[in-house]
DNA sequence: TCTGGGGTCCTAGGACCC
DNA sequence: TCTGGGGTCCTAGGACCC
């Protein structure tokens, strides 16, 4: 039986919702219809444009550049900052209407959404007539625009959802795949980058027909397994199923970029303790255990490095982590200028499987799980900021204790 | 005042085991 | 008296996504 996928997202999330933000606030203008973008702190070394309004994008400057260039193709560019918790509030707002329609919907990120209408169908009626109707209602309600993307397998929707915006419904069906997607720059399309672009293009595949029509035993020489996931979205085709049940993160990580090259251990270790607390309380929130600690660095060369451990009893607390992460990282820097730390935490586990070692003074573990799990309870209760670290020096007494 | 942060998945090579 | 082979786990790095 032939599905019904849509694949739901929303403009310019970030600046859409800012833009409302600003306006509750007793803006007089709608940055949605000026030149502005969100970005990160230049001063913080975080000067990126995170989301960009329209007019920005019709001047060339994307996602992910750097505020100094997107100010060079708009000398004039208004430039604000994310706010991050008021975006999680429109996110859940607009995933709620969405699922009063059908619980079959599946999360990709803040913004967008899979919706299997093949179950609901027989409900809401035609699906293109029901997708205009869901986006007016979105706009009415929450005041921010979506793009719906209609096909009939995950792949074509959210091609489709990329295609003219703003405020767009648009359909890939099988047989519109020719003339729809076709014709488009083979990097337009969804899991192939920068560099398989790249690759693609030394090899004369410059749009989708390209790899549509390319051979599969040529390409897997350059691509390995990829080749041939690659060749199928190119034909719009892929099986995956919407996956409404959100699964489990595999993984937890936090990391910063640092406001100046950090050169000495010293100044690591206050860094990787509130690294270390900031997992340990993400931990503690999906009351996990994790089994692997990565210790993370960019160096000043931008070249990413990582180190890890896969530990034979799984952990949770800030003090276990911080002394795995130190001790990772002392393992491998080799003193280049540091630019990123990062904390990842993988291979969690419900349980610590916890044997106590015959050298260990039990009591001792359990004081310092109980002491944390009261500090987190808080954390929960009242928000994360209600218990501060004083000073990273003192804290870090206590933690290595 | 140049380049974020949080994820997932895949691959290659080495260790180890039978 | 030249060095098997398959399976699994672990590590580090890379590509890709928003």
């Amino acid at each position: 039986m032939k599905r019904i996928i849509f694949h739901i997202d929303v403009n310019n999330a970030f600046l859409s919702w800012s833009a409302l933000d600003l306006l509750n606030h007793g803006s007089k203008i709608d940055i949605r219809n000026t030149y502005a973008v969100i970005g990160g702190d230049e001063k913080a070394r975080r000067g990126i444009v995170l989301a960009k309004s329209n007019l920005c994008k019709k001047l060339g400057i994307q996602t992910a550049d750097t505020l100094y260039s997107a100010r060079k193709k708009c000398p004039s560019l208004k430039i604000y900052p994310a706010n991050y918790s008021f975006y999680k509030q429109k996110s859940d707002q607009l995933f709620k209407l969405i699922r009063s329609y059908s619980p079959d919907i599946e999360i990709l990120s803040i913004d967008e959404c899979f919706l299997d209408y093949t179950k609901v169908r027989k409900l809401y009626g035609d699906p293109v007539s029901f997708a205009y109707q869901l986006k007016d209602q979105i706009k009415k309600q929450l005041k921010f625009t979506v793009n719906i993307g209609i096909g009939e397998n995950k792949l074509t929707a959210k091609m489709a959802s990329d295609f003219e915006k703003p405020d767009k419904v648009h359909t890939l069906w099988e047989e519109e795949v020719p003339k729809k997607m076709f014709p488009l720059p083979v990097g337009d399309l969804y899991g192939v980058g920068k560099k398989s672009t790249e690759k693609l293009v030394r090899l004369q595949i410059k749009t989708i027909e390209d790899l549509a029509h390319a051979d599969l035993n040529f390409l897997y020489k350059y691509f390995k397994n990829n080749a041939y996931s690659m060749i199928e979205a190119a034909n719009g085709r892929n099986n995956e199923e919407v996956i409404s049940d959100s699964t489990d993160p595999k993984g937890i990580s936090n990391s910063t970029t640092l406001a100046y090259d950090y050169t000495s251990f010293e100044e690591v270790r206050p860094i990787l303790l509130s690294l270390s607390e900031n997992v340990a309380y993400e931990l503690h929130k999906q009351k996990k255990y994790a089994y692997v600690v990565a210790v993370q660095i960019k160096d000043n060369f931008f070249k990413m490095s990582s180190h890890q451990m896969t530990l034979t009893n799984a952990i949770n607390t800030t003090k276990e982590i911080y002394e795995v992460s130190l001790k990772l990282f002392q393992e491998f820097w080799d003193e280049t200028p540091i630019r990123l730390l990062g904390i990842r935490l993988d291979h969690l586990s419900e349980k610590p499987a916890y044997q106590v070692s015959l050298f260990e003074k039990p009591s001792e573990k359990k004081e310092n799980k109980e002491l944390e799990n009261v500090i987190f309870d808080l954390k929960n209760k009242y928000g994360k900021e209600i218990i501060k670290v004083a000073t990273p020096k003192k804290v870090e007494k206590k933690y290595l204790k």
